[in-house]
RNA sequence: CGGGGUGUGGCGCAGUUGGUAGCGCAUCUGGUUUGGGACCAGAGGGUCCGGUGUUCGAGUCACCGUACCCCGACCA
């Protein structure tokens, strides 16, 4: 593991993919750009899954499942969602494999050829949007408020474990409405939950805000997105909601008679987080030590370790193990004992440090002895001895404590590398060491083209409910005039 | 797709002027250990990424592939 990962060591890179393998979170696989999470890893993913499927359950979303494939015609409809997406997708062209007449293997076999081919879905307005035609006639079917969880794909030339992988899981919502108002205040509640989910969950500091124009989903009249600092200051989308107006609407001819008797094309949204999110989380939070995960979404919350040398202290310790598992099981937490015989208690400290379980309880026949227990706490790496007598509800206010430390941390680091700049000499050094920058834009996408060419920084929102500065100055670039700040970093 | 780098037991690596492969970790066996990644003794495990060439002889040299990693461009 890398070494100085809060001062943004070169090797960031290294020590991320470290973290991820040594995890026990994910690895490569033999597909290129593809990934393999693996049990552990996955087990985290569930639990954020199932958090956000309960938060837009509240939000009146429905879940749905559409296909893999997308008949390639479909993608001629909305040219500037296709301009998006056509450079990167993997596509089906035949049906059938045979044995090689030429010798050992299998071959494509010629005479299968699909009279039109099928693009695996890089994302699924298209098909949605062709299928939603067919469900909405009167205003009485709408709002449609529908939600998929699934893997989608696209052929990315680089790609990083939960960052840029070719194949991904995500949600993706799509919604139809009768209005704008409607639609455009469905975006914004969607952004505000992947908000809420991001900081009271993931103890995620993020910022909400619009994308620029250059940055918005291909398609899309509005792009909300939740941006979050990593530990080595760049930025990392983490979610992102789109306001569609009616552009796919009218490509996919999705009319629908309103009140008035009146034919009229639908208002659309859509919003997405994946499996980026893990990403995100580790990047967040990891330290030298390893994983540093939230208590909210640790699959194993506490986990204890029995240290003894004869088995009469084995199972004297067990046993009271289990009874202090049955205590935290009632207030909801999950629970591990890891009664392995066969490894030393420093093995088992060290690997679930690196697992980054919340809490540790070590126990041994002092312990016993002493009606005490030893409590190690991930985030801040602090021990203390502590009375088995009311440990439940001690361990239940720790979790609750650190989640919020988390937070607290990721906050103020991320507040201590956000700053206002109005000097564009200033601006090319600083965005360089991992800065967020509150600059003042002209409001045109050639000049944030240009910052982009010159220092590889962008515009990664115009922030809505934190950083918002609403005050007249020069863009820092162009000298033009200027309304408001906007946030400009290195992004992942 | 451009620019670099690396492919050698499960993992991480060494391998000299070309002479027929070694180290650490892990694994297995036995014993001693167990309050922060144990120790001792022994054992097993490799068509050196693939192909072609040079050579009496190639892990080593040449050429052509190929996979992966890093840096760019593209993106959740």
């Amino acid at each position: 593991m890398a070494k100085e990962v809060t001062s943004r060591a070169e090797n960031y890179s290294q020590w991320y993919n470290d973290l991820v393998l040594k995890a026990d979170l994910a690895e490569q696989s033999a597909v290129r750009g593809c990934m393999v999470i693996k049990p552990y890893g996955y087990a985290i993913w569930e639990k954020m899954q199932g958090i956000l499927d309960g938060m837009f359950k509240k939000s009146g979303v429905q879940n749905a499942y559409f296909p893999l494939f997308i008949p390639k015609s479909f993608f001629s409809r909305e040219a500037e969602h296709v301009a998006g997406f056509a450079k990167e997708c993997a596509v089906v062209t035949h049906h059938r494999l045979m044995n090689d007449p030429d010798g050992k293997g299998v071959v494509v076999d010629p005479d299968a050829k699909l009279e039109e081919e099928l693009i695996v879905r890089p994302t699924s307005e298209t098909i949605i949007w062709s299928t939603y035609k067919n469900w909405i006639t009167s205003w009485r079917d709408l709002p449609i408020i529908c939600n998929q969880w699934c893997n989608v794909v696209r052929w990315e030339m680089r790609t990083r474990l939960f960052l840029r992988t070719a194949e991904f899981l995500w949600q993706e919502g799509h919604t139809a409405h009768a209005t704008s108002q409607e639609a455009e205040a469905k975006a914004n509640e969607m952004v505000q939950v992947y908000a809420d989910f991001a900081r009271n969950v993931m103890a995620l500091p993020v910022i909400v805000g619009h994308k620029s124009p250059n940055e918005r989903f291909a398609g899309a009249l509005d792009t909300l997105t939740i941006e979050a600092m990593m530990q080595d200051g760049k930025a990392l989308q983490a979610g992102t909601s789109h306001f569609l107006g009616q552009n796919f609407a009218k490509s996919f001819d999705v009319q629908f008679t309103n009140k008035e008797g009146k034919q009229e094309y639908v208002w659309a949204t859509s919003w997405g987080v994946s499996t980026r999110l893990m990403g995100a989380l580790i990047m967040a939070h990891g330290d030298d030590n390893g994983l540093v995960l939230p208590p909210a979404l640790a699959p194993i919350q506490v986990v204890m370790v029995p240290i003894y040398k004869s088995d009469e202290e084995r199972e004297a310790l067990l046993d009271k193990m289990y009874e202090v598992k049955k205590g935290l099981e009632a207030k909801g937490h999950s629970v591990k004992i890891d009664d392995r015989d066969t490894l030393r208690p420093g093995f088992k400290f060290a690997e679930w440090e690196l697992k980054g379980v919340p809490v540790r309880l070590a126990m041994g026949p002092r312990d016993l002895a002493a009606g005490t227990v030893e409590v190690h706490r991930r985030d801040t790496l602090e021990k203390s001895t502590v009375p088995t007598e009311g440990l439940d509800e001690y361990i239940h206010e720790l979790l609750a404590d650190i989640q919020k430390s988390i937070y607290e941390k990721a906050f103020k680091f991320r507040e201590d590398n956000v700053e206002k700049c109005d000097s564009w000499e200033e601006f090319k050094e600083k965005i360089q060491t991992g800065k967020f920058l509150l600059c003042h834009w002209d409001g045109t996408p050639e000049t944030e083209q240009k910052i982009k060419d010159e220092t590889k920084a962008t515009i990664r929102c115009i922030p809505i409910d934190s950083f918002v500065c609403e005050e007249k100055g020069t863009d820092i670039y162009s000298g033009k005039p200027s309304d408001r700040r906007v946030v400009f970093a290195i992004s992942y």
